[in-house]
DNA sequence: GTTTCATGTAACTTTATATGTTACATGATG
DNA sequence: CATCATGTAACATATAAAGTTACATGAAAC
């Protein structure tokens, strides 16, 4: 399988969204992610029917950030896309009759599940006002560094 | 993507093996399994290359355990399979230049690194030699179910 | 030694899923 | 009413697993 890039693209298209006011057409977004605009509404069609956006058709329309994003973690946004595998193993058969296949279902599951709930952790940690706090350090840092070249 | 159940295919097939002396023709094993002998060998082949089980050409030939079942863990059998991805989401690009990407592929990395790191521990506890033995109380289970139905 | 059996492997097909694209309907703004 | 932007269906492309076919290689049986 391919592997799954959207809640990737999905964050990537948040925190430039909250680095300036919006609102932000799906076409600008596109490019600013080498992609398509309908790619962009589709990954953000389950945000904005969970009111973390909010999109307006027309003249001056797009998408805006509707939600305080101290509150929302990637988890929440992850959840947004739809909760899409986490992993990219599986086992053959669910629920199987054969007692070989039912003995490694519950050997592999068990891994499974602690993993998942591990990566769920994880992504429960982390809110979007964290991750754009880090995008502005970044900015700075570099910010930083161009000054200090000029005066070294 | 797919998902991949290569690693629970050859696990039930390395338990099926364990069951009773062999050796297992590729033909037999993919039965058992209900696929193609092909796959049966495309998996077995990277068990092979590291001495997990021996295949043996020509009449009385097939497939033979050849490791001491307490000394391999679920994780050995992954890595024979050619350690493949382990989660179904990855970022978008690696490396970017963009630093809204560094930031989102920062905080995605770590959930990922731990969640991977998490389901390798747990793989890497689990010998087969304890599925070997899981399957035969699951064996022992259904045939006492069958006795006490004929001796309520 | 020839036949039969079994693996080894390349090449191709099929299937599933993410991603990309086109087309057009819907609704809001000027 | 013309333009802009989203919403969505339909179709195309890309990738990787799984299934299939074909044939070469080597071992055992006769």
């Amino acid at each position: 399988m391919k592997r799954d890039s959207r809640l990737s693209g999905v964050l990537h298209v948040l925190l430039h969204m909250a680095q300036q006011p919006g609102p932000f057409t799906s076409e600008t977004l596109a490019k600013a992610m080498d992609t398509n605009p309908v790619v962009i509404r589709r990954i953000m069609a389950g945000l904005r029917d969970l009111g973390y956006v909010r999109s307006e058709k027309g003249h001056g329309g797009g998408w805006t950030l509707a939600c305080d994003l101290s509150r929302v973690t990637l988890r929440d946004v992850y959840k947004a896309l739809g909760s899409p595998a986490l992993l990219a193993m599986a086992n053959r058969t669910e629920a199987p009759g054969c007692l070989v296949e039912q003995a490694v279902n519950a050997a592999l599951d068990q891994a499974f599940y602690d993993a998942e709930a591990l990566l769920l952790a994880r992504l429960g940690e982390v809110t979007l006002a964290m991750l754009s706090d880090d995008l502005r350090r970044r900015l700075g840092a570099r910010k930083h560094r161009a000054i200090s070249a000029h005066h070294p």
